[in-house]
DNA sequence: TCCATGTTTTTATAGTTATTAAATTATCGA
DNA sequence: TCGATAATTTAATAACTATAAAAACATGGA
């Protein structure tokens, strides 16, 4: 990850708004949740929440699908570890073993998740 | 870590200089590097990087402490793995190993690190 | 095709932040 | 105590960012 974009990442969370909305991607997972369902939870106004998951998407933290009417917003895992291996990024001049960056990878995660609330193909 | 404290600390990472100080720090381990130094090395104007350091001191990321005339930041570790603690938190709701957290233990480490350029006590 | 739903875009404004230059504070050595 | 060094503080200004309200766009179903 280069400087500009780790900037760009960094500013995109240095927000209220758009921290909680980060955190609560990361922890709904490669599921996703649609922006109407984020406004509702965060109670966010709408055009407010959609300029802040923009800045989210170009900063590289979150992607989307569209699915029907809704736009399905996700976490990307790659943006958040990248981030946090170029904050650490030869931590102590590389000198130990404890310093050390474990990552997050969604992929592999032994899911044991409650089911969403609503139906997935409304 | 709550969600001001967060905010603070990304706010202070989010910008150019803020930074490269803080990686400068993070990888110059425990034993920190005074403000002239930082100044020098990254070609930042002393009020400038004062300013910015203030910040990152506010924000709980760096600490400092004097040697004589010199003022000497280091990066405050804990401050940062309390920060990346906070973005993962319950990552992917807790589902997997898979999803853990990346942590800098400075004092654990083994030191291989090559003397500084000028010797300790000036 | 028309309406309702879900979301984004535009526009305007209030508030925040970074930078520079000048002045100030703290420490050390003669 | 005086001058030099190391760093911070103050003050002013230019640039950026968040929010709200209104308008516009996209999709699906009657």
């Amino acid at each position: 990850m280069d400087p500009t974009t780790a900037v760009a990442a960094l500013s995109a969370l240095a927000q209220e708004h758009r921290l909680q909305v980060f955190r609560l991607l990361v922890q709904a997972g490669a599921e996703g949740v649609p922006a109407g369902r984020i406004a509702e939870r965060l109670k966010i106004a709408p055009p407010t929440l959609s300029f802040h998951l923009a800045q989210l998407k170009h900063a590289g933290l979150v992607q989307v699908r569209r699915d029907g009417r809704s736009l399905i917003y996700a976490a990307n895992y790659e943006g958040m570890n990248g981030l946090m291996e170029f904050l650490t990024d030869n931590c102590c001049a590389g000198a130990a073993s404890a310093c050390r960056v474990p990552l997050c990878d969604p992929q592999s995660a032994t899911v044991v998740r409650r089911r969403a609330r609503r139906v997935a193909g409304n």
